[in-house]
DNA sequence: TTGTACGCGTTATCAT
DNA sequence: ATGATAACGCGTACAA
């Protein structure tokens, strides 16, 4: 309701005074900051924040889309979140559920000012589509793609299976078995890429043992279990897709009497709760830094600075399944 | 970049008819009207936002506040946001984790004037500290609380749970074991008081068997249906909190080899997806009608209208498990 | 049917 | 140290 100017009159000064006061700007004596400070406080006054963002040409509120959201997108959310909030900007969750106007609505806030900058975490429309809108304002994804407008946080996963592998490999564990999460994604691909370049370098046979695809739930880590119980010729370690599958895998080898580490190795993928929990040795991924990553891109852009990026690495967790 | 004059100046026109033209104005005629479209197409021109909202007082932007983001909870919000939508509203969501500044941040844009309303799904800070922020907009809520200047879409659960009771009742069920969702929620407090109105109503006894508290997930339904078999004298029917307790134990009393509905009912609550699946007898909740409802509160308030609301009805969804 | 001119609430430049 | 005043980009009475 009130407004600079009321506040000006009421304190008898000039809104340009006020506007100072608010700002914290220098060269205004104490007694008048202090009398504008009271009759801002008396009439709970806070400036409009659209003038603010027309003046200015900037709102300071940042977009995140995703297509829904679980623990990991949690995870960058948050961390975004505050690494932005220290910097003074606020948070918009689009969550699309896959539906393409409802990323397209989050993409034209950012063409219509309202949104300073976009970080596309999972997108739903045609990577063209967002490109296109990278002019209005600096767009960040968390997806693996390369588009020089759309810089990317995302992490190749061939680093931290090999790392996976290397330290089995160290361990004394010959005959690997891997079981890879999604049947065609990405990330499935570089970590077959890592295993072929693995057996190369040590001069083992790649095709010893079966290769799971698409595997991922704690269920089917219990089945791994009895699949390996079974097996005449066992492998003696596992290269899991995520903490969870190892987790299924460990607990039902356990139950079945099989002793991990000494009869079988398991790593598993994330370094979530539940590897902490089971004292599961497994990669660990800085979702964290990629969060602060993404910010710092978007903040670089955004006024102009060359703030370096964090290195992001995969770090070998080494617990007692291995 | 372009601005309002600049579309003005290139098609030869004033401001105020490329404004006319850009809201659907009458009174402009049609070779203007496609003179200024044509400049605005090829300039690739938007209104700024920012400009509208401080002209016209309002930023048709509605916030929602939650604690996290489930099931239920992405069902209310994406109800919302298609009601929404259809009014040419947009969304930002807030979650909060459970922290009183993620809170504070949305509060604090409703009373800058960046939101023209808030929905506080699940709130965070006291209602006090809340309900004082309902002078810089509408707040509308959707739990249990009996504040006027914050109206809720909250249902008591009384009507819904009865509704059950009365089901197996009809069905000629006498026996019936309680399952409640939460030790001491207002959910459960309505519910225990259906169950004793309707013991005291067809004169049964109302602590002949077990209530059990605090249970609803799929495991806990699961030991339910041991203890069921492990009782001497056994109730003929479960009222289940949610039907994911209820779908645990109907799966595992069939695994028993326990017939349902002959030997023992299973009631549900929610009519999530699982109920569907497994043909479960259960009480629906329309979250849809709910959210609507939060929508046209917000309306009505913002645009001084009086809309009707639709009325919140739970519904008996009658299948295979009584 | 179209144009002029003012105001929305700020911030920032330039005087003073 | 403080005050006028011109933008920011748009919508809309009012006039023509």
């Amino acid at each position: 309701m009130a407004n600079i100017h009321e506040i000006a009159k009421l304190a008898g000064v000039s809104s340009a005074t006020v506007s100072r006061v608010i700002n914290n700007h220098p060269y205004v004596s104490e007694p008048t900051r202090q009398r504008v400070q009271e009759v801002i406080d008396q009439l709970d006054y806070v400036p409009n924040l659209n003038a603010v963002s027309l003046k200015k040409g900037m709102t300071k509120l940042i977009g995140i889309i995703s297509i829904s959201f679980n623990d990991s997108l949690g995870l960058f959310v948050r961390g975004f979140t505050t690494y932005a909030q220290e910097h003074g900007f606020n948070i918009t969750l689009f969550i699309t559920n896959g539906e393409k106007e409802r990323e397209l609505e989050a993409l034209e806030m950012l063409r219509r000012k309202q949104l300073d900058a976009l970080v596309c975490m999972i997108r739903v429309n045609e990577w063209s589509v967002i490109e296109h809108y990278t002019q209005y304002g600096p767009i960040v994804t968390w997806q693996r793609v390369k588009i020089e407008a759309i810089p990317s946080v995302f992490m190749d996963q061939y680093q931290g299976y090999m790392l996976a592998l290397e330290h089995l490999y160290a361990r004394g564990y010959r005959s690997i078995v891997n079981v890879y999460g999604s049947m065609r994604g990405l990330n499935t691909k570089e970590r077959i890429r890592a295993y072929h370049d693995f057996c190369q370098k040590y001069d083992l046979n790649a095709d010893a043992f079966t290769h799971f695809y698409g595997l991922n739930s704690i269920e089917a880590g219990e089945q791994i279990a009895h699949w390996w119980g079974e097996q005449p010729n066992k492998p003696d370690a596992f290269a899991c897709s995520t903490d969870c599958l190892a987790a299924g895998l460990l607990t039902e080898a356990r139950r079945l009497g099989v002793s991990v580490p000494s009869e079988v190795a398991v790593v598993g993928f994330d370094n979530t709760e539940i590897s902490h929990l089971l004292d599961l040795t497994t990669i660990h991924y800085p979702i964290d830094k990629q969060a602060e990553n993404a910010f710092i891109m978007i903040r670089n852009a955004l006024e102009g600075l060359h703030e370096e990026l964090h290195p992001l690495e995969f770090k070998l967790v080494e617990r007692a399944t291995t």
